[in-house]
DNA sequence: ATCTGATGCTTTGATATCAAATGATTCCAG
DNA sequence: CTGGAATCATTTGATATCAAAGCATCAGAT
């Protein structure tokens, strides 16, 4: 948030694109946080129960990865979702330390309710933006995010990275 | 984070520029705040020194609809920053209710020390992008975030909007 | 067969954050 | 002048999150 910073241009320039990019996401997400509480849901569980419908069930390890979480928020996240019935763990035979995460009926009822209604609000918060002009967005944000590397433990840990850019 | 989405192209071209602004900025604030809390401070302490630094002196009240932060979490911002002698409470005589936060020499020191070290890594970061490409992306947040309205609290009490846009 | 290291999940302790309730102070209307 | 509303800060209770430690399980080496 500096206001009256004094720097070179090219600082000032790097500065100011990185504020506003902080800012507008921040509110863009503190807004569509508020719709999801509003349906009950968190920002995480929404979250799970989005990969858990475009992706198919999972384990709690790859959830973390995609969606940039600690192993042990996810569990946390889990078990809140497991407690309102929304999704199930369920034990594998072959190896028993892994737990493959599904969506009861309940669970595929409610994200296949709210998922539109989220997707409505991007749209609409999208659509202060020509079409080209989301596209340039899109394009700045991936050149930007692929150079430093992605999540906080794929930092530590860097492994298996077979190019896992979420489209 | 909508892989497997099927919807209109509209819906996923917004999709798609929400789901990699989102990403990049996250990841990009994930990485800046390691670094700071290597220097022992966190996102919230940066915040208040970067603005007291560059602001000068203010209330509290004030910090928090800069930072866009609750009071009570910047009371406690504050609390921290006081035990570790980098700000100094001063009530004040005119109005007892109000609180202005100075900066300490220790404080000046220090957030002068850091702050041209996040500065650094933001142009680092940024640098990813040409400059017309940053100031693309700055245009673009900018006109995405106007739209909607600001921080949270701005939200419900809608008062004194002096177009508060920080450069 | 068993030891060692790796992997997946859970637990624990810490911090950040918010919302709501509370307290202190000021401002204003009558 | 006094009572009520507004304002600023703090406290409290809740949730989200992480890091680190711990436990169970698996895989590979000897």
């Amino acid at each position: 948030m500096p206001t009256h910073f004094e720097g070179s241009a090219e600082t000032k320039r790097a500065l100011s694109a990185f504020i506003n990019l902080a800012r507008a996401t921040n509110s863009l997400q503190a807004r569509l946080s508020v719709q999801l509480e509003g349906q009950g849901l968190t920002v995480g569980q929404f979250g799970v129960l989005e990969a858990l419908l475009h992706l198919g069930p999972m384990t709690q390890c790859v959830l973390g990865e995609k969606l940039l979480r600690s192993g042990g928020n996810i569990t946390l996240v889990i078990d809140n979702l497991e407690k309102h019935g929304l999704v199930r763990r369920e034990r594998q035979t072959e190896d028993r330390r892994t737990i493959v995460i599904h969506l009861t009926p309940k669970g595929m009822r409610l994200i296949k309710r709210v998922f539109p209604a989220h997707a409505k609000m991007i749209l609409k918060e999208m659509s202060q933006l020509e079409p080209k002009e989301q596209e340039d967005l899109r394009r700045l944000c991936r050149k930007l995010g692929t150079g430093g590397r992605a999540s906080l433990e794929a930092t530590k840990k860097e492994k298996k990275h077979d190019s896992n850019q979420t489209e």
